[in-house]
DNA sequence: ACCATGCTTCGGCGGGTTCCGAAACATCGC
DNA sequence: GCGATGTTTCGGAACCCGCCGAAGCATGGT
């Protein structure tokens, strides 16, 4: 069988899905919690993370008597996204926890939904960052501002993948992936201009959505321009 | 069932799997030859073009006792490039026809492969576009030498989408999509630049590749500063 | 040492899905 | 009109796959 077709395979199982969008955020979860999240019994989500396991998608972190599971690499994040931004097959339904999402949310670490798309824009738009093969680069000026900033590039260069677009599935446009994007969320997240809400239930299907504090708003507001 | 697992699902199948890959050049097959690309029967594949016609990820055109299947969009053909670029599953497996389409292939009517993301990396780095909210644009020096190589911006900017990133699976780097993707690579076939070899077989898997011409080699390496 | 908790393996059941052959329908060429 | 070709619908059979419950193993707390 094809590549495409095992993959997309283990996607297409309901159970395997919801516990994949469960760990979209980058957050790991152990086996109890991805169960809950499926909402199937403890035996029957043990076959499933195996699958998603040995077949690369997930990567597992025995930690005492808990295996914390997480996504295994930004790239299949990435690549959910893109398939969740697809038209919807039926006539729209609301996502679970209304339309919150749609405003931030955190995507493999790094800052998803409209927000998300927003700064992308405005960080290309405004010359933070370049077009670079296969990604971004940071330009002289950008340098400068994402240092006023706070932003830690030194780590995000140590990333796989520094800079690169990931496909925003609620706003079907890209928002910044890869280190950088790891560590401007970072240190928004830090500086408390993003705060998250909703803390992992252990019961119902969730990723963390992101608030925007006052202070976030005017800081987002003066630094990047952008008007929340 | 969430959108994700219900489209995965549909990809799911080896003999969807099958016929979407066939269609990803972007060229239109009718339902007979679906069947075969699959390896099933007629009946069975009848049944599963229903389905993704259904679901939206094949657009069907009647014409005469044929019926051609096209993808439904070009966001279709970068979300399966995408889902083919993850890791792969098992140890890695060659292509039917071997490694062939890495060099450069179609994908949605636009170049894909080395090529492909050789291009994409040119085009960037050396100013024809720059980076758009959503996308990319074309510059004013590229816009002049776009127009000089008889590339049709005008055609191209009536695409839904005017020029996007899509990720390349067998480089698991960005090429070219959107209109001016679609136009640039036209230009080139167009000028005999590149040959489109192993036409469709009726009987046998296959994609589209694509040979570059002595001539194509010569102008890729004038006019972009490609090495082919 | 003992029990509680988290996770995995095993056996078996049940539902869903995919396939094929036969038949019906539509279209084209003669 | 008639046969040939392309496509769809129908019915039935086989198969795969995911779920559960029970039992077993490991870890941590008391």
């Amino acid at each position: 069988m094809s590549n495409l077709a095992t993959i997309a395979a283990l996607i297409g199982d309901p159970s395997r899905a919801a516990m994949l969008q469960a760990l979209l955020p980058g957050e790991a979860l152990t086996a109890g919690e991805l169960a809950r999240v499926a909402q199937i019994g403890a035996a029957a989500a043990s076959a499933q993370i195996k699958a998603l396991v040995e077949a690369g998608l997930v990567a597992v972190h025995a930690q005492g008597r808990h295996r914390y599971h997480r996504l295994a690499g930004e790239e299949i994040a990435a690549a959910l996204e893109t398939l969740m931004a697809l038209p919807q097959v039926s006539p729209r339904k609301s996502w679970p926890h209304g339309d919150g999402f749609r405003k931030a949310r955190l995507c493999w670490h790094h800052l998803a939904g409209q927000l998300g798309v927003e700064l992308h824009a405005r960080l290309t738009g405004d010359g933070w960052i370049a077009a670079a093969p296969g990604g971004w680069l940071v330009t002289d000026a950008g340098e400068a501002r994402f240092g006023k900033l706070g932003v830690d590039l030194a780590t995000a260069r140590r990333s796989p993948r520094f800079a690169c677009d990931c496909m925003d599935w609620s706003e079907r446009r890209p928002h910044l992936s890869g280190g950088l994007g790891r560590e401007v969320t970072g240190m928004m997240i830090r500086r408390l201009w993003l705060t998250r809400i909703e803390p992992l239930a252990t019961d119902t299907l969730q990723r963390r959505r992101l608030a925007c504090t006052p202070e976030g708003a005017r800081a987002l507001a003066a630094e990047f321009g952008i008007a929340a």
